[in-house]
RNA sequence: GGACGAUUAGCUCAGUUGGUUAGAGCGUGCGAUUCACAUUCGCAAGGCCACUGGUUCGAAUCCAGUAUCGUCCACCA
C-alpha cells in the first residue's frame, strides 16, 4: 500500500496566524499544506459503524445545534447579481427565517423501541435534517407517553408475578410508585435508543405527557371543555372490562371468534313472540322487544306483556318497532336488554323504554335486580341455570351452535360487559361558540375537508372522514390508577357524607355545588368548608395526547405573543401549527383526529399542516412481527450488526406512505454495503485528488466533464423535488443508485484512465468533478445516512468550527 | 355487513399522478478481478403489468365490471 497517510492523529488542528492564513508548526507536508484533508488511516479499513455512529451522535449534540435557538446561519454559495463581471461564487450567510417543526410521537414507556419506532424516527429525521439544512430554523421536539392502561396493566402483571399481589393490595400511593420507577427506567432505555438511532431531536424540550406542564395543560383543557359544556357526567353503556375492573374505549376492544350457543326462545307461555338470544342470564333485565315495523310480529308492536315469573323475576315487555331489527335474522325480534348492550340501549332511548334495569355488577357477577335466586352468582354459571329452567318450562324451542365475535379488552383480555355506568364524556355535537358554532365533530372534519390539513397518502382522509361520521361522545374516564386524575372534588357533604363517583346519586339537600372542577389541588368545599374527595379516576390517555403539538410548545403557561422570538417561551408562537405529523396509519383515528379536535378547539388552529402515514414494519415475508413468531427483527441488534444508517436506508428505500414495508437481514445487509461502498468511494477520490482542493468556483471543465455536471444537476434537482414531495423512498433510491452505478461504477473507472494517461487539464478537471461531486454526494446523503455521511466529510473537511459539520450544510439543490 | 386498498420478474417491491424499448434490490446462470471495495465489476436469463370490456393517436397508469388477497370500521339479537 503506497498512500500517504499525512496525519494519523486527530488532534492536531492546523493553527492560525493572526492573518488568518494558516500557520503550519512542522511535518507536514509543504506542497499541500493549504489542503485540510488527510489521508486517515481509517480508510485503510472498512468502514466501521459501531467504532463511529456513538462518537459521531455525541459530536452533533455537543454543538448545541439539534436546539433551533442555537442553529448557525445558514451558509449559501450565491451567485453575485449586481458586482463586477466576475461570475464567481461568494459565501453569504443567512439567518434562519422560517421554522419547521415536527413534534415526535411519542413512544410508549411500557418496554423498547421497535422497528416501527425505527422507521417514525428515520422518516421524522429526515424531514428534519433536510429542512435543517435548507435553512431553516428545524425543531424536532421529542417525548414519551404514559400509556396509562398499558403501562398499568404491564406493572400489575409484574408485581403479581413477582410478589402474587394486586393493585388493590399495594393501595394506590405504594401502587403508583411501582408505576412511575418502571416509567423512569423505560424511559431511559428508550430514549438511548432514540439517540441509537441517530434522531437529531432537541433533548432540551424533551416532555412527557405526565409530567407537570402537561398536567397543568390537561387539567386547564378539562375544566375549559367543562365550563364551555361539552364535558359532561353521563350514565352510559359503557366498555366494562371486568377483569381489569376498568372502562376502555371501543378502540381497545379487540373481538374473538368464538363458538357459542344460540338459544331460541320463548318469556313465557302465553308471550307469542320467540326470541334468541346466546346470552340467556341477560334477559332477566330485560324491559321490552323489538321487532321489525313491517315485519310478520308487526301485530304486536305497542302491546306490553307482563311476564309474572321468568326464571325467578317478573318482567314487563312492551312490544316496539324498530327499524334496526333485521326481519330476515333470527326470529325477526330481539329481545331488549337496555342496561347491557349498546344496540338495546339506543333502541331503548328511541321509544322511552327504562334503562336502569341492571342485572349485572361490575365484577361480572349478577346484581340485586336479577332476583334472589341468582344474586351474586357468576354470569357463566347463570347463563346455565337459566337455560335449565327454560327447559324445565318448555320454553326453549332451538339450541343451536354459531361463531360470534367475543368483544374482549385488548390488554386484559378479559370479555367485555356492557354496562351503565356515570362516566366522564366530551360532547362531540355541541356547538362551540367560541368557534363559530361548530361542533367538535365540524371542527374535526372542516381542518381536513378545507385542505388545511393535507394527509398522506390521499386515500385515508376518505377513512377520516367515515370515522368521523360514525363517532359518538368520547368516555374520557377511566377506572386506573395510572394517568392524569380527573380534577374534580366532590363535596361529601353534597352527597350525603358518601362518596358514590359511579351511580347516580340523589343530591341531598347542599348548597354545595358539586362537582367542583379545579385545576388545583383542593381539600376543602371552598363553599362550606367540609372535606372534598377527588374522582378517582383517569383520563383516556388519549386525552393528554390530543393535546400534544401544543402542550409540547408552551401551552396553557405561554401566550402566542411573540413570535420571531428565540427561546422556550415562544415556541407556540414560533413553532404551531407545525409542520408535519409523522405515525402509523393505525393511529389516525385514536390520536390523529384528537390531536385536531384539541387544537381547533382550544387554539382555533389546525395542529399540523400534513399528516405524513407510514405503514406497518413487517418481516421479509410480508408477516407481522410478533414474538410468538420469533421474527421480529431489534433496531438495536440492526444497529450493532449493521450500523443505523444501513438500517435507516433499509427502511426507507420502498416505502411508501401508508403501506406496509416488510424487511428483512439481506435487504439490510445490502445496505451496510452500500455504505462501505461510500466510503470507499471517498477514499478514493480523496486518495487520487491529493494536491487538489475543491474550488467553489471552478468551471474549466473538460466536455466529457460537463456533461457528468449536467447529470449530476439533473439527479440533485429530482432529488431535491421528491424530498419536497415527500417521496423519500425514491430521493433515497435515486441517490444509491447515482452513487453506487454513475459515480462508482463509471465516472471512477472511467477516472483510473484519465489519471494514468490524460492530459493536465484533463486531470484538473475530472479531480475537481470528482471532489464537487464527493461534497454533494455526501450533503444529499446525510439525511438519510447521517453517521456515515458525517464520518467521511470531518475526516475530509476537518472542520474547525462547529458549524462546519455537514449537519449543518446547506443541501444541493442542484 | 360497510369502507378502503392491493394484484407488475423466482422473491420483496418501485413505477413521481396517460407518452418511446416497464425498472430496482435480493436470488439465479456465465465470465472477469484482488489495481478504492471483509470483495467488487461486466454480461445474461426471466414480465399477456390478475382477468374482461371501455375512453384515447397512445393505457401498468383513467373508467366500469369480475376474481383473489389484505386492512380498517361496525357487529346481529
Amino acid at each position: 500500500m503506497t498512500t500517504t497517510i499525512y496525519r494519523t492523529s486527530s488532534k492536531r488542528a492546523p493553527l492560525r496566524d493572526q492573518r488568518g492564513s494558516f500557520f503550519i508548526p512542522f511535518a507536514i507536508h509543504p506542497p499541500f499544506c493549504y489542503d485540510k484533508r488527510v489521508t486517515h488511516e481509517k480508510f485503510q479499513k472498512p468502514y466501521d459503524p459501531q467504532g463511529t455512529e456513538g462518537r459521531i451522535y455525541k459530536l452533533w449534540e455537543k454543538s448545541g445545534f439539534f436546539n433551533p435557538d442555537r442553529l448557525p446561519l445558514i451558509n449559501t454559495d450565491e451567485k453575485r447579481v449586481n458586482a463586477d463581471a466576475n461570475s464567481r461564487r461568494k459565501s453569504v450567510s443567512h439567518p434562519r427565517t422560517s421554522a419547521f417543526c415536527i413534534v415526535m410521537p411519542p413512544p410508549n414507556v411500557t418496554g423498547v423501541l421497535h422497528m416501527g419506532h425505527a422507521l417514525m424516527l428515520t422518516l421524522e429525521d429526515i424531514m428534519i435534517r433536510y429542512k435543517r439544512m435548507r435553512g431553516f430554523k428545524t425543531l424536532w421536539l421529542p417525548g414519551t407517553d404514559h400509556a396509562a392502561i398499558a403501562t398499568q396493566a404491564r406493572v400489575e402483571k409484574d408485581v403479581y408475578k413477582k410478589e402474587g399481589r394486586n393493585r388493590h393490595d399495594l393501595g394506590r400511593e405504594e401502587f403508583l410508585k411501582r408505576v412511575e420507577a418502571f416509567a423512569k427506567e423505560s424511559h431511559d432505555t428508550i430514549v438511548s435508543q432514540i439517540k441509537v438511532m441517530g434522531a437529531s431531536c432537541d433533548w432540551s424540550r424533551e416532555a412527557f405527557t405526565l409530567d407537570e406542564k402537561r398536567s397543568l395543560a390537561v387539567g386547564t383543557m378539562f375544566k375549559k371543555m367543562y365550563d364551555d359544556g361539552l364535558i359532561y357526567r353521563g350514565s352510559r353503556i359503557v366498555n366494562w372490562d371486568p377483569k381489569g375492573q376498568t372502562t376502555i374505549s371501543d378502540d381497545e376492544i379487540v373481538y374473538e371468534t368464538r363458538k357459542a350457543v344460540l338459544y331460541t326462545f320463548r318469556y313465557g307461555k302465553d308471550f307469542p313472540i320467540p326470541i334468541a338470544s346466546t346470552r340467556p342470564e341477560t334477559k332477566l333485565g330485560d324491559v321490552g322487544v323489538a321487532v321489525h315495523p313491517e315485519g310478520k310480529w308487526k301485530k304486536y308492536i305497542g302491546k306490553t306483556f307482563l311476564i309474572q315469573d321468568f326464571a325467578g323475576v317478573p318482567l314487563t315487555l312492551k312490544v316496539v318497532g324498530d327499524e334496526a331489527v333485521d326481519k330476515e335474522f333470527g326470529t325477526g325480534a330481539v329481545g331488549l336488554t337496555p342496561a347491557h348492550s349498546h344496540t338495546d340501549s339506543e333502541i331503548a332511548d328511541r321509544h322511552e323504554l327504562p334503562k336502569d334495569r341492571v342485572v349485572i355488577g361490575e365484577l361480572g357477577k349478577m346484581s340485586e335486580a336479577a332476583g334472589a335466586r341468582w344474586n351474586g352468582k357468576k354470569v357463566a354459571e347463570v347463563r346455565e341455570g337459566v337455560v335449565l329452567w327454560l327447559k324445565e318450562q318448555g320454553l326453549l324451542e332451538k339450541e343451536e351452535e354459531i361463531t360470534q365475535n367475543v368483544a374482549t379488552a385488548e390488554r386484559t383480555g378479559g370479555i367485555i360487559e356492557p354496562l351503565p355506568k356515570l362516566q366522564w364524556f366530551v360532547n362531540v355535537n355541541k356547538p362551540v361558540a367560541e368557534r363559530g358554532g361548530k361542533t367538535l365533530k365540524e371542527i374535526m372534519r372542516e381542518a381536513v375537508a378545507s385542505k388545511e390539513i393535507k394527509i398522506l397518502p390521499e386515500h385515508f382522509e376518505k377513512t377520516y372522514f367515515h370515522w368521523i361520521e360514525n363517532l359518538r361522545d368520547w368516555c374520557i374516564s377511566r377506572q386506573i390508577w395510572y394517568g392524569h386524575r380527573i380534577p374534580v372534588y366532590y363535596c361529601k357533604r353534597g352527597f350525603g357524607g358518601e362518596l358514590q363517583v359511579h351511580k347516580v346519586v340523589k343530591s341531598v339537600k347542599s348548597d354545595c355545588e358539586n362537582p367542583i372542577v379545579s385545576i388545583e389541588n383542593i381539600v376543602d368545599c371552598p363553599h362550606c368548608g367540609g372535606t372534598v374527595e377527588q374522582d378517582p379516576d383517569t383520563l383516556d390517555t388519549w386525552f393528554s395526547s390530543g393535546l400534544w403539538t401544543f402542550s409540547t410548545l408552551g401551552w396553557p403557561s405561554f401566550a402566542k405573543a411573540t413570535a420571531g422570538t428565540p427561546g422556550p417561551e415562544n415556541d407556540l408562537a414560533n413553532y404551531h401549527p407545525t409542520d408535519v405529523l409523522e405515525t402509523g396509519y393505525e393511529i389516525l383515528f385514536f390520536w390523529v383526529a384528537r390531536m385536531v379536535l384539541m387544537s381547533g378547539y382550544a387554539l382555533g388552529e389546525v395542529p399540523f399542516r400534513t399528516v405524513y402515514l407510514h405503514g406497518t414494519v413487517r418481516d421479509g415475508q410480508g408477516r407481522k412481527m410478533s414474538k410468538s413468531l420469533g421474527n421480529g427483527i431489534d433496531p438495536i441488534d440492526v444497529a450493532k450488526k449493521f450500523g443505523t444508517d444501513a438500517g435507516r436506508m433499509a427502511l426507507i428505500v420502498g416505502n411508501t406512505p401508508g403501506t406496509d414495508t416488510n424487511i428483512s437481514e439481506d435487504k439490510i445487509r445490502g445496505y451496510k454495503n452500500f455504505a462501505n461502498k461510500l466510503w470507499n468511494i471517498a477514499r478514493f477520490i480523496l486518495e487520487s485528488t491529493k494536491g487538489e482542493t475543491l474550488e467553489s468556483g471552478f468551471s474549466a471543465y473538460s466536455s466529457a466533464d460537463m456533461k457528468l455536471r449536467e447529470e449530476r444537476h439533473g439527479i440533485l434537482a429530482d432529488v431535491t423535488k421528491d424530498m419536497e414531495a415527500y417521496r423519500f423512498y425514491l430521493a433515497a433510491e435515486k441517490l444509491y443508485h447515482y452513487a453506487w452505478h454513475t459515480l462508482a461504477d463509471t465516472v471512477i473507472e472511467e477516472s483510473k484512465e484519465i489519471f494514468r494517461s490524460g492530459a493536465p487539464e484533463e486531470q484538473k478537471s475530472r479531480k475537481q468533478f470528482l471532489l464537487h461531486t464527493l461534497d454533494k454526494v455526501l450533503r444529499a446523503l446525510h439525511p438519510f445516512i447521517p453517521f456515515v455521511t458525517e464520518e467521511i466529510w470531518q475526516l475530509w473537511k476537518q472542520p474547525e468550527e462547529k458549524e462546519g459539520m455537514l449537519m449543518v450544510q446547506e443541501w444541493p439543490i442542484h
